[in-house]
DNA sequence: CCTTCTCTAAGTACAGCGTACGTAGAAGCG
DNA sequence: CGCTTCTACGTACGCTGTACTTAGAGAAGG
């Protein structure tokens, strides 16, 4: 949801009584509720006060991954989640203030599912296929899991530490900070959209097999000439297995390639 | 939306008085609704019947994209893209069946904005990246665009149009067509993600803020080595686009590397 | 010509969504 | 003890996609 806009009143702001107080001077024994992280990561969980929560981010993020793992992502509402927990609905947003936050729990949650060795074993290559592996393994876990992840590129906890690994992984390659990073972008990014393709095919097979049959009829229209050859010199399907394997190659390629160009 | 669950009635199927009718055997006279396809390009616009229609595919696609360009893709309703054409909200049905068909339609439209050469150049390279900078364009002049691609990766004609284009740029290097389609989505996808990721990052700087500064305190407190060494070696925050021509060459180099390892 | 059939246009209605707001009560601190 | 702060939760609002229905426009067949 890249749009910024909140039609309605964006998050309460301070009261409409007092207007044009650009900065507000820390005054003492004030509320200061106007600026509460938006990260969620960085907002405490427990601040100490008032009753014990009946619930913990962990507990609530557990109870939305059963939802999405067996209903989908749209199953996913506050209340359904909170029924699942046989809480209110409203109780819920002592935890998450929006839903966006929920999603980004969840998230992490299932990052957290990554088996790291402890050390990069200094085979990069080899380190990079585990690692692509294991997460091609957790997005079909959890087939939702890379439309969000494309969506609303969160980093949490469990994130940072498949951050650093890989880091410690690619060190051998004796790239700078910066250019790991972005290596990483990319090899995340392939490993996810090759999982999200892989879901939106097996969703709709009629809508992959009308998709099937549109190509192959525009191909025969001769109004795209290249398709049709393309269509002509490959083989019969390939299996979705094999192509990430070769196509994750690629990017390893790319990735230990010096400096391309 | 990978979930496939239609928690209604699917869509509209036969009279429920005729129960267990597995293969209608295409009764003459019969109304046959109940197979239309669920690729909107396979549906004809017009069936020449009846009163002419006040719209067109197209020109519903455009007053969705003016909404979404402007007021980002939440603010595309059925609703809001009706009344943008001053017709009832309802009448829209009758062009488009759902509104994941009219999202499809938004992304043909924009597809339909690059300015294709008549021929490849011949130099594989040159013609990748100018492919690759014009989608960046498209998806710089529409931000709502990559997160509709990366979550439904639908073909329409003008889709189809640059499909033909990039096998054509990508003929001289020898690739079966399966690999050349497959270098295809890697490219795309590179490209998308990155356009993706701009528009997260540009749309909320308070949040892009604070992801940097949990970032950093991460990186300090030392239960993220690598990820602290990797921040101490990189330089100042770089260019987008430097970044963008940077990877793009490397998955370029990956897409023309002789068939990886 | 008129009839008939099909298509378009639009209104109404419903279930579900995220969440702002307000209230009631429990638990820690002075 | 009281004061404060937190949790829990019900109600309500505006919005969404879209099923269903009715009215009427206009081409096709006689």
């Amino acid at each position: 949801m890249p749009s910024s806009k909140t039609p309605t009143g964006s998050e309460s702001r301070n009261t409409p009584d007092a207007p044009e107080q650009p900065e507000q001077p820390e005054q003492p024994g004030r509320p200061v509720p106007p600026e509460a992280p938006e990260l969620i990561w960085l907002r405490p969980e427990r601040t100490g006060r008032g009753p014990r929560p009946a619930h913990s981010r962990e507990s609530i993020a557990v109870a939305a991954i059963g939802i999405a793992d067996t209903e989908g992502l749209d199953a996913v509402s506050m209340r359904r989640v909170a029924a699942a927990l046989g809480a209110g609905t409203m109780s819920l947003y002592n935890y998450v203030p929006k839903k966006e936050h929920l999603l980004d729990l969840m998230l992490d949650a299932v990052t957290g599912e990554y088996r790291l060795p402890p050390e990069p074993s200094g085979d990069v290559r080899a380190d990079l296929a585990h690692l692509a592996h294991e997460q091609l393994a957790i997005f079909r876990r959890h087939p939702w899991a890379p439309a969000l992840v494309l969506a609303r590129p969160s980093i949490g906890p469990n994130a940072l530490r498949y951050t650093d690994h890989f880091l410690a992984v690619t060190a051998p390659t004796g790239l700078a900070g910066g250019a790991r990073m972005e290596a990483m972008a990319l090899f995340n990014g392939f490993i996810c959209q090759f999982a999200q393709y892989e879901q939106t095919a097996a969703a709709g097979a009629k809508w992959q097999a009308e998709m099937v049959g549109y190509l192959t009829q525009a191909a025969m229209s001769g109004e795209y000439p290249h398709l049709a050859q393309a269509f002509a010199t490959s083989g019969p399907p390939a299996d979705p297995d094999q192509v990430f394997d070769r196509t994750l190659n690629r990017v390893i390629h790319a990735i230990l390639a010096p400096a391309a160009q």
